[in-house]
DNA sequence: GGGTACATGTAATCAGTTACATGATTTA
DNA sequence: TAAATCATGTAACTGATTACATGTACCC
């Protein structure tokens, strides 16, 4: 029919977080991302405030308007937009991301591991242990299975990162 | 001075390749990027084409423009080019990544983790390939540590993303 | 001399980033 | 009632993506 408007990972992000809401403030899709999501895929709000409108003008997503006193915008998944989001899910060709870590960058180009590796250290520590107590409430409630598998994956690249600074931090030259 | 021009990944990345050669055109930078950083922080031919004629807007490359023929542009870091890449280098506050994996997106969502990983594993079995091919060319070259580095933190994430996607591949439901 | 790979750009579009701005509620 | 903080946007800018376009050299 039209063109397919081509839907970035922030709008399935969206769609998404739709997906697990009847309907929802952009303030509470920004609520739901931040601690959900936003712990590996950040979205600014402008975003977040800005995306469901496009989605909208496609026709992914519907917007329903108070008429009173604040008349925030209500979105909720359109047949399309659920269509769109199951077909995304279910799409097996997936090409993985790049590394892009900044960190790799100045290695390659030839930066002291010693002076890079404290700092890798502390900032990957520091989100292993945010993504343990994550894990440990979300581990009893049901439903949480996806968000449980993410935070395994995101653990464990964490524990390999530590495991790598540690190394170059001890080899000091 | 000037309010300081923001350096982006890909403006360090033109800056450290020019820090390699004394002097180089968009293709010689291109064909340099291609095969070593391009790796795991790729940046289309475009970008680098534009980014030495920004940097030099700034102040941090010279162009030198053929005469005859072809008109070719040649960059070479200034003074300030190397300051700014030596700067880079030095600083040890590093922000790390985040994780920005699409596979991972489609999972939190409730994507069905069989349905996932074979795609994921193919990916991932062939970068880990490629990988270890670069690497064992390059173990006996001097010169190349930083490379070396940056490729044994690729091929440790990726062998997590394996054996990862086989877990999630093995537990069919 | 015709094709194919190499080499070198430009143009259009747009999502993402950053910053600005302000209204509504709660709390001290 | 003054101050935070919660909630909701808009505006400007620009790097990144994608596509278009063309020139040059080498090879059969």
């Amino acid at each position: 029919m039209s063109s397919d408007p081509v839907l970035t990972p922030t709008s399935y992000i969206v769609l998404g977080l739709l997906g697990f809401a009847d309907e929802a403030t952009p303030y509470e899709l920004k609520a739901g991302h931040a601690g959900s999501v936003g712990n590996f895929w950040s979205v600014p709000h402008s975003q977040i405030y800005a995306e469901p409108d496009r989605l909208a003008a496609a026709g992914y997503v519907t917007v329903r308007r108070e008429e009173g006193g604040r008349r925030r915008k209500h979105y909720a998944l359109t047949e399309a937009g659920r269509r769109a989001l199951d077909e995304w899910l279910a799409d097996p060709t997936t090409v993985p991301a790049e590394m892009r870590e900044p960190a790799l960058l100045k290695l390659f180009f030839g930066a002291d591991p010693a002076a890079v590796a404290p700092g890798q250290l502390e900032a990957h520590r520091r989100r292993l242990a945010e993504y343990e107590e994550i894990r440990a409430n979300l581990r009893q409630q049901p439903g949480t299975e996806g968000p449980v598998l993410t935070l395994d994956a995101g653990i464990e690249h964490t524990k390999v990162w530590i495991a790598y600074w540690e190394r170059l931090a001890a080899e000091g030259g």
